[in-house]
DNA sequence: CCCGCTTCGAGGTCCACACATTTCA
DNA sequence: CATGAAATGTGTGGACCTCGAAGCG
């Protein structure tokens, strides 16, 4: 994938928010994500600097890289030398957090080199990047669960955060703190900056512009097409304990806990490449949540209460770790190895033609866009000033 | 199976004008 | 080089229109 952020395409991409499958630059992602009570319950994490396409779970100290489950499991498997490295949670978040409050989770995001130096920094004064990394880096298994409440930003309505926080093991920032006591990978993460280790030199220096955070609503226009269903309707569908339908996986609730080939044998979206599209598109992620990493392999559905919203559903990571290809508490099987590459082939159509399709209503201009609100109208178009009209947004009456 | 008709949805266009950006003195 | 004024470009939402797909007889 690129680099560039799903919504505005200039920026460059630094988080990515699961719900939407969207990598987004920090403005968009406020932007975004202030829209309404709903899109403000999605939880967003960093995005792995290596494959730049999956949320970022940990951060490695020692190669001051953000990774996601399935990069950190590659470079730091436990036949790697580098398994030894230390790494960070990396933490999630919902709402509309500040520039201070990102700060206070992403804390070691002042360990990139440039972190000092960024344009945001200097234009908006908002990103003080405090050396205070250490505060994160628990150990492995230590208070896993508390962290992801604690140290996670919760503004406005976080009930989804809290609720869900099923988070198991290496599906998400929260999650990740879930490492099993005996694993071999201390796992804790720290930030991700999109590109690999090779992009990142040239592209550190506008590692902050992303902190654009100006206010700028968001039309969410495309919603249903966003989540290939309605949203009154997925949400029925939850509140109805229509999951099970929603996402063609009636029996998962009786594999939690089982072995990953199980779930993967019982998950439709995941059979094949010429289905992802439609998993995808037709919500069919699963709200799958796994616990730990090899060995254990838990298996649970987030936060079932049906207080949460679609999204929330869709954000313990897990689902789009599933589409693309096997995860890596998956043992490699000639079956997922074979399905992995087309799989990721349709991810990426997919995530190509979201790309050019989901984010097209964005309203940059929040003033313009409050004088068309009031602006008066005949037939749909404006008109001069003081010259009949049909339609007065604010009267819903007409001058003649 | 093909044709013609209807229905539906997606996407494009139009409008005025405040504001952002660029150009120039 | 800095400043201010003028010119130019941009973006905003609702109604309407066009076009293609789908459904039906």
């Amino acid at each position: 994938m690129g680099y560039l952020c799903d919504f505005c395409g200039e920026q460059r991409s630094m988080v990515y928010c699961r719900s939407d499958a969207a990598c987004l630059c920090l403005s968009c992602d406020r932007n975004v994500h202030s829209a309404n009570a709903l899109s403000k319950r999605h939880s967003r994490t960093l995005l792995c600097e290596r494959c730049n396409s999956q949320p970022a779970l940990v951060r490695c100290a020692e190669e001051k890289l953000s990774l996601c489950q399935n990069c950190d499991w590659t470079g730091h498997g436990a036949s790697t030398s580098t398994s030894s490295h230390k790494r960070q949670t990396i933490n999630c978040y919902s709402g509309c957090p500040s520039a201070a409050e990102l700060s206070s989770i992403w804390s070691f995001v002042l360990d990139s080199p440039s972190a000092g130096e960024s344009t945001c920094e200097q234009e908006m004064g908002l990103m003080s990047l405090t050396e205070n990394g250490e505060k994160n880096a628990r150990g492995p298994s230590e208070n896993n669960m508390r962290q992801n409440v604690s140290s996670s930003v919760e503004l406005n309505d976080v009930r989804g955060m809290d609720k869900s926080n099923v988070w198991f093991g290496s599906s998400l920032a929260p999650a990740v703190n879930d490492q099993p006591a005996g694993s071999s990978n201390a796992s804790l993460p720290k930030l991700c900056c999109p590109g690999t280790k090779d992009t990142e030199l040239s592209e550190e220096n506008d590692l902050y512009d992303d902190f654009n955070m100006d206010e700028v609503d968001l039309n969410f226009e495309n919603y249903e097409e966003l989540f290939g269903v309605s949203l009154s309707h997925s949400e029925e569908l939850f509140e109805n304990g229509g999951i099970d339908s929603l996402f063609g996986m009636k029996d998962m609730s009786a594999a939690e806990g089982s072995s990953v080939g199980h779930f993967n044998s019982t998950q439709p979206a995941c059979s094949n490449a010429a289905s992802a599209d439609s998993a995808v598109s037709t919500k069919t992620e699963p709200i799958l949540c796994f616990t730990g990493r090899q060995g254990q392999s838990n298996l649970s559905f987030s936060g079932l209460t049906g207080e949460s919203s679609p999204g929330d559903y869709q954000d313990c990571g897990a689902s789009s770790m599933l589409l693309l290809g096997e995860p890596p508490w998956c043992p490699p099987c000639p079956e997922s190895s074979f399905q992995s590459g087309n799989r990721n082939d349709a991810v990426m159509r997919y995530k190509e033609k979201k790309k050019t399709r989901k984010f097209e209503k964005r309203v940059r201009y929040a003033s313009r866009k409050a004088r068309a609100d009031v602006r008066k109208r005949v037939k749909g178009r404006f008109v001069k000033a003081g010259e009949n009209y049909d339609y007065d947004p604010l009267s819903q009456t007409r001058s003649y």
